[in-house]
RNA sequence: GGAGGGGUGGUCGAGUGGUUAAAGGCACCGGACUGUAAAUCCGGCGGGGAAACCCUACGUUGGUUCGAAUCCAACCCCCUCCA
């Protein structure tokens, strides 16, 4: 591997963070030379982003951190569309509402990570579709896209695919790519921006961004990947217990986002500390070399970390003491997820499972029954044995009841 | 527009009149083993019910039948070839 001369082009190779790069000596120089502005997009499909974009934030975060300005471009327009890549069926239509409210959700992740502002390195947020919504048909057929080859398009993987899968892809899907490359284009021609980054699975995208730049305008803009963060174990990263794990707390309490890290498998913690984590390399050589049990204190770090990051240092050692406090003492802690039930109503009792159920261990009571018959539910750490178990106020111990779904989740019953 | 093929549970994919809440795989959830890891093995995996059992479900809507995911009709959508 080439030795880069700019600090942030020698960080994100040493930190895994490169999948791909379009002229990685002639960018080198580039960030070398000067403030370089790069942007990565983000589309509106969901209310959150969660961990599979937190690998492009970092690589944003470090941009900023090494002297560049990051710009967060909001696909506000190209949502509308549908970015086909790496689906065998069409996205889900969603209307301008929708889109609206999950774009306001994934804004305000993006203050943790990146200083926001005027200055000339400060980060800053826009949105396509202030661009895209007014274009007008013929005008841009005419301008771009005759810039644009179908015999290549077919070529690139989102559309290859569904061709040889013989499923279904409209026009409106077909565009996308040509409108994410437009987006390319007109950022560097209103804010000089030359650099686009983004997930492994956008390489296509991004590349013929950098080529209607040089064909329309003549410039040299530049592409820089990161790869599809996979388990050692080889699933696809961003499953806990409770579903995705989302970036934004009203979608992941912390405590859930803490315990996700600590779960990580063995064989991945060194990597994600380089990529989750801001950590120098050396002491992540040092924690990633602990062996057998001792490896859980790397875990450990890399939870504080990456949830310090995301959601603030004090929910981080909250979501710790927690955890501290049920697997390492066997009690409760103040992060667990809790329900409160009036006192009159737990005087009469509540069925075991409608109990699970209404705290969210489970999701039905038939889910609680199974959950029962099988030995893996616990009230207050003793093995519910029968799915007709009342629950009442005599189960209470120190004005709380815990409830147990197998070793790991965890909840708390308190009366009002 | 014509001819043919197809739309099944979170997903992939069997099933072509009753014994089918629907084989099998994956995902997921429990249990055992551990270190809140991985791998492995075991169990579970639509909703309600203590249970008997009831309800909902096989693109949509009707129909045939004692009985339909399975047969018929119309419609919607997808694929292939033809125009």
């Amino acid at each position: 591997m080439t030795a880069f001369s700019s600090d942030f082009m020698r960080i994100i190779h040493e930190r895994g963070f490169v999948d791909a790069c379009t002229h990685a000596e002639e960018l080198d120089a580039l960030l070398k030379a000067e403030t370089v502005s790069a942007y990565i997009g983000y589309d509106c499909t969901a209310p959150s982003l969660h961990v599979g974009s937190l690998v492009s934030i970092m690589l944003l975060r470090w941009f900023q951190k090494t002297g560049h300005r990051p710009v967060v471009l909001m696909g506000g327009g190209t949502t509308r569309v549908g970015d086909p890549t790496g689906r065998d069926d069409a996205r889900k239509m969603l209307t301008d509402d929708e889109i609206a409210a999950n774009m306001a959700g994934i804004k305000g992740v993006f203050a943790r990570y990146l200083t926001f502002g005027d200055g000339a390195g400060d980060a800053v947020m826009v949105n396509n579709a202030d661009w895209l919504d007014g274009l007008a048909y013929i005008p841009f057929l005419r301008d771009y896209g005759r810039h644009f080859s179908i015999n290549r398009m077919l070529t690139f993987d989102s559309v290859r695919m569904r061709l040889e899968r013989e499923t279904h892809m409209s026009f409106l899907e077909f565009n996308y790519m040509i409108l994410q490359a437009y987006d390319f284009l007109e950022l560097a021609r209103r804010d000089g921006i030359r650099l686009q980054m983004g997930g492994a699975d956008q390489w296509g995208n991004i590349l013929n961004g950098v080529e209607l730049g040089r064909r329309c305008d003549g410039v040299s803009l530049y592409g820089l990947t990161v790869p599809l963060i996979t388990t050692a174990s080889g699933a696809k990263m961003g499953k806990s217990a409770q579903g995705a794990v989302w970036l934004n707390e009203d979608q992941l309490p912390a405590y859930d986002f803490w315990q996700f890290w600590r779960n990580t498998e063995d064989a991945d913690v060194g990597r994600f500390l380089r990529l989750f984590t801001e950590l120098p390399l050396d002491e992540i050589a040092r924690l990633e070399a602990l062996g057998g049990a001792e490896i859980n204190e790397a875990k450990k770090v890399l939870a504080h970390e990456a949830s310090t990051l995301a959601r603030g240092e004090a929910a981080a050692l909250a979501a710790a003491e927690t955890a501290r406090a049920v697997f390492e003492q066997g009690g409760v802690g103040e992060d667990l997820p809790s329900v409160t039930v009036p006192a009159d109503e737990l005087a009469a009792g509540v069925s075991a499972p409608a109990l699970f159920t209404r705290v969210g261990l489970t999701a039905s009571n038939g889910e609680a029954k199974r959950l029962i018959k099988g030995g893996g539910a616990r009230i207050n750490d003793v093995t519910v044995e029968d799915i007709g178990r009342m629950v009442t106020d005599g189960d209470l111990k120190g004005g709380e009841i815990k409830l147990s779904a197998g070793r790991k989740s965890h909840a708390l019953v308190r009366v009002g």
